[in-house]
DNA sequence: ACTAAGAATGATATGCATTATCATTAGTAT
DNA sequence: ATACTAATGATAATGCATATCATTCTTAGT
């Protein structure tokens, strides 16, 4: 059990504020998949998840598994990355900074990485086509330093 | 009929040429498909194309449209840009210099942009990390000046 | 603590895009 | 013209995400 806390608050007070605020329920689901998710590595499929999970409750279904990945991300605690036309990932994003991706071409690792210079030129990049930004990826394929 | 030339080279000389060097053949579906897919508006799904076809040849299939559009694509002509969980959308590369596109949140539409001192700080920041780049997206999210 | 209301779960079905299969058609080299 | 075999087109299969629904469980109200 890995407990960030930012402001007084873990990532569990926040998804029970979040619930609370939406007129949703606490479950013992609930709280294994946020437990589970936090203390798994990042980047994990909702399959990842799921066979973690089945190992403490087989009683547990993936559809439940999958619809608490996609609530987590509503309470801004997750965010789903789509790399190629694989499966859907998720990462923690609470206690985490905006970082941006090199992902190996041939070991399929994910390098996260963050670079304030490139953050800034996007900006007014898109400010100078008149447009609004509201969120970005960056994604680099390539090869690693083992791999290349 | 849209021709673009480079170096005396049509997109068809290339496929042909692409073609002949793989040992595969000239069909006229795959000429119907290259002449469809320069002249439709880029950024089309593979049905996009397939109901454009079918105008001209009821009897086309949607399967060679699509294994002809990842044919495009081997042969360099053409590249996949995956936006969000939708379907797959394919924009013509021959005759059309790298870019990384703004993508409208409300209306959907795409603004190709390119800004130098990005790609090199990309470059850079791969080479920081003891990474070989082969490729990127940059994919920025937001309003466009009709929707923000 | 008990109960009613309805949200959440878990098994399964459905939807949807992509990809594979295969009999038939049609390029290509000889 | 012929033989070889790649390509086509119809359809089936696959893979992943999501919807459905009977049952279980949470929570508020008594």
């Amino acid at each position: 059990m890995i407990s960030i806390i930012i402001m007084n608050k873990t990532a569990a007070d926040i998804f029970d504020e979040y619930l609370a605020a939406k007129g949703l329920r606490q479950t013992n689901q609930r709280r294994q998949i946020l437990d589970a998710f936090i203390s798994v590595k990042s980047h994990c499929t909702i399959a990842d998840l799921y066979d973690v999970l089945k190992k403490k409750d087989p009683s547990i279904g993936f559809a439940t598994v999958h619809r608490n990945l996609r609530l987590l991300c509503e309470a801004g605690l997750a965010q789903e990355i789509k790399i190629g036309s694989g499966k859907a990932r998720f990462e923690l994003t609470f206690g985490q900074s905006h970082h941006d991706h090199l992902i190996c071409l041939k070991c399929g690792k994910f390098i996260e990485v963050f670079d304030m210079q490139i953050e800034r030129l996007q900006e007014k990049l898109a400010e100078a086509n008149d447009f609004l930004p509201r969120k970005h990826k960056l994604e680099i394929y390539g090869y690693c330093r083992q791999c290349r």
